[in-house]
RNA sequence: GCCCCCAUCGUCUAGUGGCCCAGGACACAGCCCUUUCAAGGCUGCGACGGGGAUUCGAAUUCCCCUGGGGGCACCA
């Protein structure tokens, strides 16, 4: 096999969205395990529906994925420029070519004449459709033949054509997918595309093969939706008399909310659950990129029939076209928690904290770095976002807790021992030293000589000291709050008993 | 409507003719551990869509049906 170059090629229409990312990251684990090249490609043809942010949305969501591309925007190469918009001139001379050659043609049809066209077809019932109707799909190639005093006079009356390709009439045109095996249609089924459009840019199918050619493209792997044109864009390469590229078509994700592929927006369940479907979505709830990284890898590819955790470089290593499925999955947001709550607890602790620093100041948590490092241990087996650390830890900023006091009175217990609880511990606890290790020892021995469980003893305190039933370790907890809070918290709570 | 793709537990999947009365993971349930909650450990629940054919033997090959998905723009 000659030189490994393979491409993602997204167009800046919206954000990067799962189904995107996960194209990329098979392209990049692609040519990462080959040792080839990875190209990012931006697919700008489309004037009406571009949008400014999308792009610097697709650079940052990718960085952060940590998929890093050999050549493209900011990076450059040998193959630029790398959006297409910029190589305008370059379409159109191979448009022009294709004139020439006799595989392509000029159209002068209005919009307005496509759209009634479409709509006659549309109405057409089975049995309405008789043989003329039905030999002509989409467009019906009225200027197919035209003469060239017939394009002259058109010409001349201002029209600007579209350039179109001459699809053959008959036979049929297949091709190898990597994942799929020989996939053929009849031509009949294909009408004569655009390639060109009359404001001088082309279509997608006509930079798609241009660009893949001349970037020397090897392979192409996208997703399944782009089957039923791949066998236009072999049409195409036949025209021009080049090599088409291997194609490994990659099943779709489909939507969590159970009804087709996964959309760009925003998607919610019909038990009210929301989606996140944007990268961006994903790390502002508190995703970690390796994990969405791991995941992604193993939706529509598998490493073997036990490995779930891989890391980027094993996935490098292990990627191959032979367990990429040919059917479409399922996002499961559920496997995706878990999988980052595992991320999360294998972090280090200084490495966790510094991730979520950022996240409480994003909720409005004034708290310095340090107090965050203390606090990490406490609370890293507990999360299954980043974001869940801000929940987890409300009680330590609060000056006052509001809480029912009969949760003070643990189950099986009367009043009187919740109170000596309470004085007891707050005696003790005026002369112990304030650490963890040294909080534990005598409370558990106060606990027994007073006959209590354990849970009835430390969940009295519990409640007294962060006023919630759920809580991190106490004697941690009690460590970072400090002997003055804690002493203060049990003196109310003595009170509310009285 | 036409064309194309796909089909193993609820979900993601392993399985490339005998190793499979189908393995793993998520979810769910129970138990253990335990100061709560988590985390962790153990156990359980749970699938080859249906029908033909090929074969000594089929989840694995072929055909039909059904179901799901996708495509049919001067969008990508």
């Amino acid at each position: 096999m000659a030189r490994i170059r393979v491409r993602y090629a997204p167009s800046p229409t919206g954000y990067l969205h799962a189904g995107g990312a996960r194209s990329c990251l098979f392209n990049w684990l692609f040519a990462r395990h080959h040792g080839g090249t990875f190209i990012l490609r931006i697919e700008d043809t489309d004037r009406t529906r571009f949008y400014k942010s999308s792009l610097s949305d697709i650079v940052e969501s990718l960085r952060w994925l940590g998929l890093d591309w050999d050549e493209g925007p900011e990076v450059g190469g040998p193959c630029g420029p790398y959006f297409q918009s910029e190589r305008l001139p370059l379409y159109q001379k191979y448009a022009r070519e294709l004139i020439a050659s006799g595989h392509a043609y000029r159209c002068y049809c209005s919009a307005e004449r496509l759209k009634s066209l479409r709509e006659g077809q549309r109405a057409a019932t089975p049995a309405q459709n008789t043989d003329a109707a039905s030999s002509h799909i989409g467009y019906d190639r009225h200027c197919r033949e035209l003469t060239a005093s017939q394009r002259a006079e058109l010409e001349s009356s201002g029209i600007v054509p579209v350039v179109r390709l001459k699809v053959p009439l008959d036979g049929q045109t297949a091709f190898h997918d990597l994942i799929r095996g020989r996939i053929a249609i009849q031509n009949e089924q294909m009408d004569d595309f655009v390639l060109l459009k009359s404001d001088g840019f082309p279509t997608y199918h006509l930079a798609n093969v241009v660009d893949d050619h001349a970037m020397e493209i090897s392979h192409i792997m996208r997703a399944d939706e782009w089957i039923p044109s791949t066998p236009r864009h072999v049409i195409m390469y036949n025209a021009f008399g080049w090599t088409p590229p291997l194609y490994a078509h990659l099943p779709v994700i489909l939507s969590p909310t159970g009804q087709g592929k996964m959309s760009k927006r925003k998607l919610v369940g019909t038990d009210g659950r929301e989606y996140n479907v944007r990268i961006r979505e994903f790390r502002s709830a508190g995703y970690l990129p390796e994990a969405l990284f791991n995941f992604l890898a193993l939706v529509g590819w598998s490493y073997d029939d036990k490995t779930e955790m891989l890391t980027r470089e094993q996935a490098v290593e292990a990627f191959d076209l032979d367990h990429v499925s040919r059917s479409p999955a399922k996002f499961s947001y559920d496997k995706l928690d878990w999988m980052n709550g595992m991320y999360i607890r294998q972090l280090e602790v200084n490495d966790l904290a510094g991730r979520l620093h950022p996240f409480f100041n994003a909720a409005g948590v004034d708290i310095d770095m340090e107090t965050v490092q203390r606090m990490t241990p406490l609370i890293r087996e507990r999360m299954v976002k980043l974001t869940d650390c801000v929940a987890l830890t409300d009680f330590f900023f609060v000056d006052e807790l509001h809480y029912d006091p009969q949760l003070l009175i643990q189950k099986g217990m009367t009043s009187d021992q919740s109170r000596r609880v309470l004085s007891e511990s707050e005696a003790l606890l005026r002369e112990t030293e304030f650490v963890e290790a040294a909080l534990e020892p005598p409370l558990r021995a106060k606990a027994e000589e007073l006959g209590l469980k354990a849970r009835q003893f430390f969940g009295t305190l519990r409640i007294a000291i962060t006023g919630r039933e759920v809580a991190p370790p106490l004697f941690g907890t009690m460590e970072i709050l400090g002997r003055e809070k804690v002493l203060a918290r049990i003196a109310t709570a003595r009170a509310l008993l009285q």
